[in-house]
RNA sequence: GGCCCCAUGGUGUAAUUGGUUAACACAUCACCCUUUCAAGGUGAAGAGUACGGGUUCGAUCCCCGUUGGGGUCACCA
């Protein structure tokens, strides 16, 4: 009997990052998992040697790591069900495959590339509705077998379709789906490599780890009903499938690295919190019902199931994303952006500058409504952290006048005679210098926010002036009348 | 092409498993707020639920067909 608590798993071939589409499975199988009170098993599918990657599993397990998505069992974390990865199970595999030719459910193929090429040429030349292996090695004698076996001739093994009825299975998202067996093919089982295929690698592990739920993507869909066979050749109790909906681009095929990044260590790169994206990511293809967009990862967990998960793909979007990136860093407290803060800078130009933590809070608390990442504070707000280096001109066209020159330097004057400033000193000392001379406080608001900051957007011009104190703010004010030139 | 899956505004989703003026969020636009911008608030536009048949007093929801999209057909996973 299936125990009542479940064992998930994710199961990814180390390509050398990990796909966003990846990230959404294995966010499912932990969701799942956490939810019921499972286990979260990671099982790293390194079956094909042709596309092993160096360093590739560490890579996923450290990206693993920084999205959150801590496993109870896999690699440097041996359960009793280990090893946990498949190239070092290859006598397992071998059993049951021998297991499997002894009963006559699967048998050594020694058909040559050349000859399956052909065989899927002349198919296609008569359109059969599908290619598939003709069974041709499964009529050879033993003695046949063993001639080419001393020959060293290599050979791949096969699963062995006998017709039958369909294959049905049913799964939490589709619900029943049947095959016909005249469209299952011999699967090969074992390369001639010795290796396992997919097929056979995850139906044996999932088996001998007691996976209770298989959830994947829909890609392998089309693939289930061999390995239903094989759960039935080898007698053993069929897990629970669901399979999820795929990831997909604008154009509504399924995610892929040419249209755009697809690896989550890009978007960490570029500056997306690890709590935006699974927020992101958990609500393509799933949603609790209650009309909440904002996210917390235990309110994940606890809101999380199954049945509600989408039947159709869904367009990842980045816009959205980029709105949650905002919103999770404006749900952190200060103290927490400022780490993040200073991290940034210490990775921009400004990383050799000094700037205290009240100062940096005082710039987060400023601009923090403003931004969608981090790295804003640097782009958007530069101007706390060097002299602006420029000045918009579609800004000192709208809002610096021949007469600004004049206000200006009023303006600095009356700054000048303030003892450490409060921000509501900068604005009676503003309004005061505008009433002297007789113009509207817009006449000096917003040259001023052009002089200081070298753009027409930002935090309120008191908070401005008064986060960058009275030195820098006349000084700015004093190279503005200089440098900003109209005619 | 065969097999399989899917189908609600541009995008992601909702709609007591047949009864709503088809809801929410992102994006867009407008207004309010802020003498800026954003955030926030209010509102607008945007789908009559791919199409056609049924079943039913009544279909987004159930059935059939069509169309469209996707996945898969490797000694890759």
């Amino acid at each position: 009997m299936i125990n009542n608590t479940p064992r998930v798993r994710f199961a990814p071939s180390p390509t050398g990052y990990l796909h966003v589409g990846g990230l959404r499975t294995a966010l499912y199988n932990y969701l799942f998992a956490k939810n019921k009170g499972g286990k979260f098993i990671l099982r790293i599918e390194d079956t094909d040697q042709n596309r092993f990657v160096e360093g590739a599993a560490e890579q996923l397990v450290e990206t693993l790591n920084w999205i959150g998505l801590n496993y109870d069992e896999g690699p440097n974390k041996e359960g009793e069900y280990g090893p946990y990865f498949q190239s070092k199970r290859l006598d397992i595999y071998k059993k049951y495959s021998n297991q499997l030719m002894d009963e006559g459910k699967a048998y050594k193929c020694f058909c040559t590339a050349e000859r399956l090429k052909e065989l899927r040429e002349e198919q296609q030349k008569q359109k059969l509705p599908q290619a598939k292996y003709d069974k041709h090695c499964l009529n050879l004698s033993p003695e046949e077998i063993d001639a080419n076996i001393k020959a060293g001739k290599s050979y791949v093994v096969r699963l062995n379709v006998k017709p039958g009825d369909k294959v049905k299975f049913s799964d939490v998202v589709r619900k029943d789906v049947e095959f016909d067996r005249e469209t299952i093919d011999d699967q090969i089982l074992i390369k001639s490599d010795g290796f396992p295929t997919y097929h056979l690698a995850n139906v044996v592990d999932d088996h001998l780890m007691k996976i209770t739920h298989v959830i994947r993507g829909e890609e392998w869909l089309s693939s289930t009903p061999k390995h239903v066979l094989l759960y039935e050749y080898l007698g053993w109790e069929l897990p629970v499938f669901a399979h999820l909906p795929l990831l997909l681009n604008e154009n509504k095929s399924k995610l892929s690295k040419r249209q755009g990044d697809v690896a989550v260590e890009d978007y960490k790169d570029k500056g997306y919190l690890q709590e935006a994206l699974i927020n992101f990511v958990a609500l393509l293809g799933w949603s609790a019902g209650d009309n909440v967009e904002f996210y917390k990862s235990e309110d994940l967990i606890n809101k999380f199931s199954l049945e509600r998960v989408q039947k159709s793909g869904a367009v990842f979007n980045v816009e959205k994303l980029n709105w949650l990136n905002g919103e999770h860093i404006r749900s952190k407290p200060n103290q927490d952006i400022l780490e993040m803060l200073k991290n940034e800078l210490a990775d921009s130009k400004f990383a050799n500058k000094d700037f205290s933590d009240d100062f940096l809070i005082k710039v987060i608390e400023a601009m923090k409504e403003r931004i969608s990442f981090v790295s804003d504070f640097l782009t958007r707000s530069n101007y706390f952290f060097e002299e602006p280096q420029s000045y918009d001109e579609k800004v000192v066209a709208k809002r610096w006048k021949p007469d600004s020159y004049e206000h200006m330097k009023k303006l600095a004057e009356e700054f000048e005679t303030l003892k450490n400033p409060t921000k509501d000193d900068f604005e009676a000392a503003l309004r005061k210098a505008a009433e002297d001379i007789g113009v509207g406080a817009g006449k000096m608001i917003h040259p001023v926010r052009l002089a200081v900051s070298g753009i027409g957007v930002g935090p309120g011009v008191f908070d401005l002036l008064y986060i960058l104190g009275k030195e820098k703010v006349i000084s700015r004010i004093n190279t503005a009348i200089n440098k900003i030139k109209i005619d």
